[in-house]
DNA sequence: GATGAATGAGTGTTCATTCAT
DNA sequence: TATGAATGAACACTCATTCAT
């Protein structure tokens, strides 16, 4: 994966915008000055940086994605069992969706983010490759359910990925429909995803 | 649920401002006059059916999922065997991907479609009707599973339904995909969401 | 020389435009507010004609010139005898003096209009055929003067064009720098550059 | 003549700006950047050594105007019979036509500096004064012309002066409308200059 | 003294909305 | 009822000017 280095003022620049979007606020709909605002500084600082608003905004995703990638990559490296890690991904689904852009759940989500950021400058260069580094995470958990014979390894790894993905997003719609589903809590529909991914891997 | 009755003039505005959307394009960068246009109609008849642009793009996505889940419930009512429907659903599914408007997969989508159209102004009343008109179909569905012995219907309501959407999703990453899965044809990825479902209510 | 049809608000526009130049407001400094204010509309309206605020002035000028030529060609025609006609057309440059935008005497003037209006994007349609009109003008004049025999017809046409171009701008001189000349009244002026243009073509 | 003193770093700046104008660039469209661009300094120190980008121009086009009479009044004083140093003064007008900035093309010029530069913040103590400059230096051609007997005397100064201008023009005209007149030379040209001048000087 | 990163007032342009026809 | 010409508020972007280094 080609790694992109920004500058320091490019990075705040970034954080000030990811920052407006986490609070809900449609991407097209932010003016050049809020972004200023955001990050503190001069309306004419950022096109010292960026062409347009358009790429500010672009690239501030692409780089918000990877950061995101990072994070759970770190979060999850630490749980050396199986289920901790399987459970570990559930809730950073679950923290995702509490913020409002969830590249998570985007990259995940069956449009994916090129149905929404089709006018993303670089998406070639990036957007497959984030897929692929969460395929590689995903096979490493499926590793570890193997290793640790909670699953079987007799399928095909496509259908395996498919498994893992079906079942985090069985999680995720019951997280997103949390008011229809009053009676149950997060660990409850965390077992039962869980219990999912077991019995379509056993 | 509450049926909103449209003019003939009104549903003719929608229809081609969905199939602008269709097209892909972001419905926050459509102007006025491109709805207009696609209608057929001059700029000012808008605004004597609607208040706002907004409210004109609000109403016209809410009446397309209405359609559109309209239109899904009658090609899978044909279905009376459990795998038929199942495989008549991952067929909607698949073409609803190659327009760019999928309203079924926004729906089904970790994100849920509020995540993008909080704005919607109308939602309130619309959104949790179409999500149980989709639960309703999909308890149909169990309960045909249930009966031809396919399915077991010892777990919760909850679980059965979770199962269903994890596996649809599964269908949907592959078909998201497909390029990064050639190997794999539609049909296989169609009897590996089916396997998945099977396995998962066995 | 191919005729522009503008509509009648298109010639607003230029008409307001036109006034504020000729109040002596470089054209590059005018703002499309003042131009909108200027032709008493919107400043959205300048955009429902025109493309850009460059265009407006480039096509204001080039109608500007065309006007003018048109006046001073109908102010001149009226005079059937030689003296008259010259004396008519010094009295045309007088005035243009007054106001600050004188095309003609930029299309005269040493420079030519080329110089300062390079940017003009329809010039090449339009100086050249100015140009020919103005030639044309004293063409009709030095016949009117052989005819009465007050000038010589032996020298070649170039020459006597010259010959009159000179005497004009001798006169044009006098006026632009009037403050050193105090003891010289404008009739004197007038003299003058008739006794040059006689002499010249004696 | 006041003698302004610049010192050499505003020298430096004037030279960089004076060829960007010379290369047809409008004076108006030039930024602060360019400035200093041409004069290969930091953008900071024109602020160090003017007050404002207006002027900045407005001293650089004086000081143009005056090096430029400088090195005209230089190249003419060399020839010491008329016809040789009128022929040089048209030379020189000829040169400076090729370049986009011609300032004594505009002093000479029917609608004068002040038309096109009224912004120039210093004009009131240099534009007169260069006039005198150039007036000057006409009286002194006549005056070899009247001793070598190639024209009359009896005329008063003011027709004499008209007299050489319009002269002077007629060549102007001629080589700004070159395209017009293939079949003429520049020698050509000069020579018909000349015999306008003699004759309406006889 | 010299610099150029940072600024924000200012301007060209767009487009939702209105309203006379 | 239907229209589209007209409007002006709103916003992206520019660039003269400043000032910390």
């Amino acid at each position: 994966m080609a790694e992109i280095k920004y500058s320091e003022k490019e990075i705040s620049i970034f954080n000030g915008l990811i920052n407006l979007m986490k609070e809900g606020i449609n991407p097209y709909a932010i003016k050049v000055s809020d972004i200023a605002k955001a990050a503190d500084i001069g309306k004419g600082t950022i096109y010292d940086y960026f062409d347009s608003k358009e790429e500010v905004i672009s690239k501030a995703i692409v780089y918000s994605i990877g950061e995101e990638i990072r994070l759970i990559t770190e979060k999850v490296r630490d749980k050396d069992k199986f289920k901790d890690r399987y459970y570990a991904i559930l809730e950073i689904i679950g923290e995702s969706h509490k913020k409002k852009l969830s590249t998570l759940g985007m990259l995940l989500s069956s449009g994916g983010i090129d149905k929404f950021y089709e006018s993303l400058k670089d998406k070639e260069c990036a957007i497959s490759d984030f897929i692929d580094l969460i395929n590689g995470e995903i096979v490493q958990l499926l590793n570890l359910g193997i290793q640790e014979k909670k699953i079987e390894s007799k399928e095909t790894m496509e259908y395996k990925i498919m498994a893992v993905i079906g079942s985090m997003h069985s999680f995720s719609y019951y997280y997103n429909n949390k008011s229809l589903h009053k009676k149950l809590t997060t660990e409850d529909a965390k077992d039962m995803a869980y219990k999912i991914l077991l019995k379509s891997l056993s």
